[in-house]
DNA sequence: TGACATTACGAACGATCGTTCTATTTTGAA
DNA sequence: TTCAAAATAGAACGATCGTTCGTAATGTCA
C-alpha cells in the first residue's frame, strides 16, 4: 500500500530527477551526463535513458521537476501569508532562504539554466526563460497587489521593483555559490527591505525579512 | 613594419583568443571546444592546441583575455572621469554599455563563466572569483571615495551598495541574454540611480547614466 | 498461476572530445 | 643564404558523449 498509485516507471523517474536536479544545480545542464547519472542512480544508462527518450527531454524534465519544488519550496509556504506587503515579502524572503538552504547543492538549478542556455536557443531555453519571466511577473503582481492595499506608495514602480528584486535574489545565488560567503543573502534582504522602506508610510512595520 | 612587434605566435593567439571570447560569451568556457575553434580560425585542432597547451589553461586564457578587454572597454575611459561620485557612475555606466553593445555577442564571458564554474572549483573558478571580486571592490572603493568628497552621505555602505550594482549590472546583463529586451538596461540605470540618490543631498546633480 | 505490458540491461554505433605523437612548413636572425 | 627555432599540420589515441537495438527481467492484473 503506497500513500499514492504510481507505477514502478514513475516512481524510479522521480528518483532519477531527483539526482539529475542535484546534478544540474552543480554541473548545469549540459554537465548533466546520462552515463554519470545513471551511475549515480545505479541503472544502466540505457535504462535510465528509455524514461526520457532523448537529453533535451530529460533536460526539460529536470527543470519542471525544479520548478515544481522551488513552487514548494517557495510559493506555496509564502502564499499562506496574506495579500499584501505581507506576502510579497514572505515570497522575497522564502526564495532567499530556498537558494541559502543548499536544497540544491549548486544553487537554484533553474538559475543556472538561465545563464547556461541563453545563448542557446531552443525548448529549453524557452522554459527556462518562461520561469524567470514567471517569478518576475509574480513579483509585479504582488506589488501591484501591496500598491492597492495601500501598503505601498502610488509611486512605486511594480515592473521595476519587481526587476531590481529579482536581480538582488539571482545576485545573492550566484554570489553564495561563487564566494561562499552566505552574508550575500543578507546584503540581498537588506536592499530590499531598503527599497521597500522608501515606497512605505514612515513607521510601517516590515515583516522580518 | 608593424605598429608593435610581436612574433607570429603571439598574433595568431590573439586572433584565437578573440575568436574564443565570442564562443565562450554565447556557449560557456566549456562549448568552447577545441575542434570547433580550431574551424573557425581556420587552423589545425593540434596546431591551435599547441598555443596553450590543455584545455584550461585555453579558459584560463580566454577570461584573462576578456578581464583585458573589460579594462579596455570600462575601467580605462571611466577612470577619466574625475574622483568621486562621477567616476562611480562612470564604472556604473560603462559596464552598463559594454554589456549592451554587445562587444560579445553572448554578454559578458566572465558574468558566464562565474555561473558556469562556480560548481566546479579549480582554477578556472578561482580566476573567475577573482575578477568579480574585483569589479565589487572597485566599485566599494569609488563609493568610499565619493563619500570621501562628501558628496555621498556618511550613511552610505560601500561594501552594500557596491554588492547591490554589481548585483544590478549581472543582473541586467542576463535579463538582456534570455529574454532580448534591452529595457533591462535601462531598468538597472534607474535603480542604481535612485538608490544613489537616497545617498546625495537633494538637489544633486547625477551624471547622465 | 498465467500472460501481457512495462521496465531494465548489455552491447554496440558513430560522433566528438582533449590530447599526444611525428613530420613538415614557416619564420626570423646571423 | 643558411640554419636553428618556432609554428602548424596530419593522423591517431582512449575516453566519453547521446543514441539505438534486441533481449532479459520484472511488475501487474485476470
Amino acid at each position: 500500500m503506497h500513500t499514492t498509485t504510481s507505477s514502478k516507471g514513475a516512481t524510479t523517474r522521480e528518483a532519477i530527477l531527483q539526482e539529475a536536479m542535484q546534478m544540474a544545480s552543480e554541473l548545469g545542464l549540459e554537465g548533466l551526463s546520462i552515463g554519470r547519472l545513471a551511475e549515480v542512480t545505479g541503472l544502466s544508462k540505457a535504462g535510465l535513458f528509455a524514461h526520457f527518450g532523448s537529453k533535451e527531454e530529460l533536460q526539460l524534465a529536470t527543470l519542471k521537476a525544479a520548478r515544481d519544488r522551488v513552487a514548494l519550496e517557495v510559493f506555496i509556504p509564502a502564499f499562506k501569508a496574506p495579500r499584501g506587503l505581507k506576502r510579497l515579502v514572505a515570497v522575497c524572503d522564502r526564495w532567499l532562504a530556498y537558494a541559502e538552504s543548499e536544497v540544491f547543492r549548486g544553487g537554484c538549478p533553474i538559475a543556472a539554466a538561465s545563464a547556461e542556455f541563453d545563448g542557446r536557443p531552443g525548448p529549453v531555453k524557452d522554459y527556462t526563460a518562461e520561469c524567470m519571466a514567471e517569478l518576475r511577473q509574480t513579483l509585479a503582481r504582488l506589488i501591484r497587489e501591496a500598491k492597492a492595499s495601500g501598503e505601498l506608495s502610488k509611486d512605486a514602480d511594480p515592473e521595476q521593483l519587481a526587476y531590481e528584486f529579482h536581480a538582488l535574489a539571482l545576485g545573492a545565488n550566484g554570489a553564495y555559490q561563487l564566494f561562499g560567503d552566505p552574508s550575500a543573502f543578507a546584503m540581498s534582504r537588506r536592499a530590499i527591505k531598503d527599497r521597500l522602506r522608501a515606497f512605505t508610510a514612515p513607521g510601517t512595520r516590515l515583516a522580518p525579512l
